[in-house]
Order: structure tokens, then sequence, then C-alpha cells
DNA sequence: CTACAGGTTGAAGTGAACTTTAAGTCAAGT
DNA sequence: ACTTGACTTAAAGTTCACTTCAACCTGTAG
């Protein structure tokens, strides 16, 4: 029988704060754990989950795509078996994402560089290529 | 002098809702137009304004961001000169942003190839690694 | 016995960027 | 006169991931 923790220690060893464990587990994350005196007592194992969470949290996992990871799968299934399906989906999002940062980056860029005589000009600028790109795509006939 | 926009209008050209232009107003993001009976109308070039605006929330700046942008320059400065302090900033966060994005492609790909037995094994991991990373950098004497 | 550290609860608050709602005004068309 | 459509306002609601609050309970130390 390993040693139970109180919800105090799961937050210092986790490093999450106590207020978001509980969140945790009133929204289903996190099963409900065994009491003593009506407090929780946690089997160290609650600190691996914590840990997946963790790790799908900083995947850009929203908590609501983190509960289908643990409960769309048979128990004890390696992320190996859950990931696939909702991974490449999320792969295809950071790519989106990585494209937009690189966009981002020529456009200020080039916003720098500008040579407007004002800001109004400014507008007027992004607006013709704002209508450029999405009206027309490449070449009108 | 131009004909004036009603914010039906200039919703429709600019493609935001009106609610949202009465917020910018609000909040101080854009200026307090003239009216007619009671209603706002807005000369053309708010079009413009609405550009940079555009753009700025597109580069990843927040709205309190954006009217430092517009505030802190005299009246008609284009962004070439509103830009260069703000811009630097914002580049080192895209560039810190799509490092992550890297970095979290990279541990997907590891999970989903992950030769665990079950899901309490994969936390093990996750968290070995996490303390590997952040405990001691490289090489412990 | 009392103080205290830690636990418990449900409800309300946070911040960002808006949207929605309710109730009202206004000018033009029939 | 009446209806319609577009506008006006302030206030409350939305989403996400929590945190904070107020009031309470419990086991242990002194």
């Amino acid at each position: 029988m390993p040693v139970p923790l109180t919800i105090g220690e799961v937050a210092r060893q986790s490093g999450l704060r106590a207020s978001a464990i509980r969140f945790y587990e009133k929204t289903g994350l996190l099963p409900k754990p065994a009491r003593a005196a009506g407090q929780r007592r946690y089997d160290p194992a609650i600190l691996d989950r914590l840990a997946v969470l963790e790790f799908a949290k900083q995947c850009g996992f929203t908590l609501d795509e983190a509960r289908h990871l643990f409960e769309d799968f048979p128990g004890d299934a390696p992320l190996s078996q859950r990931l696939p399906g909702i991974a490449a989906k999320k792969i295809v999002q950071l790519d989106a994402l990585a494209a937009r940062i690189a966009a981002i980056k020529e456009r200020l860029a080039r916003a720098q560089a500008c040579q407007c005589a004002d800001l109004q000009e400014c507008g007027r600028q992004i607006r013709r290529r704002a209508a450029d790109s999405s009206g027309s795509k490449s070449a009108p006939r």
C-alpha cells in the first residue's frame, strides 16, 4: 500500500496549486480520490497522471481535449495508442500557426520599412494588400 | 467634405461588427465620431484607421498595445516611426513562440512513438524528462 | 483548552475581446 | 398613423482555466 498524499503534498510535488487540482477533479479530468476525515488522500500515481495532463496542456490541448485523451480509451493504454488521431490534427494546427508567425514577421518587417507619409497612408496600403490577396487569386482573366 | 458613413456601413466595409466598433470607441481605441440625430457619422478615413488596427491585431498585439501604437506618437506619424520599439519586442516573442511550436511537435512525435506499457509509465517518463531538463543543466559534477 | 496549519465547500471573481440583451430613439416609407 | 430598419445605451453574458473568498471543519502541538 503506497503512502497516500494530501492535496497539499500533491500540489508541492506537481507544481500545481491545490485549487487547480480540485478544479480538475470537479471538471472530471481527475478521478475522485479516497478521503480521510473528509480530506482527499491521493495515491502517488496521481503525479504520473498529472504529468500526462501537463504534457497535454503544454502541447496546446485544451482541458476538454485532454479529457478526451483520458476518457476515450481503455484504462491504461499508453500515449502511443491515444495520441495518433488527436495529435495529427494538432500538428496541422501547429504548422498553420508556424506559417502565420512567419507571415506576421514578414508583415512587421515590411511595415517597419514603409515609405508612407502618414498613418492613413499605411492604412490604405494595408487595405489594398488585403483586398488583393483575398479578392482574386493570382490571375484575374 | 467626404460622405459620412453610418456605423453599419463602416461595419460592412471593414468586416467588423458594429458592436466591436462601439467597443473600440468606448475603450479609447477610436476617436468619438460626429453625430447626426444621435447616430455616429464616420469619415471614410476611419476605414484606414481600422485597417491599421486589424494589422496590429493580426500581428498579435493586444488592444492595449494597439492603443499605445496610436497614442504614443504625434498624430499622423506612419508605422515606420511607430513600430520599431514595440515590434522588436514582438518579434522576440514570435521567435520564442516558433521555437516552442517546434519543441511541441517534437514532443508529440516522441509521445506517439513511445514504447510505454501503460499510461502511467508515460507519465513517469514525462516526469523524468522534466526533472532532467530543469534540475541540473547537462553536466553535474 | 486553545491556537494553528491545513483541509473542505460553493459561489463569485479574473482578463481579454467582444457579443448579446433589453429597452428605447429616430427618420423614412406606406 | 403606423411599421420597419437602423441606430442608441448600459449592463450583463461568453469562453477558458483557473483563483479567490467566506465560512466552516479537523487533527495535532503546546
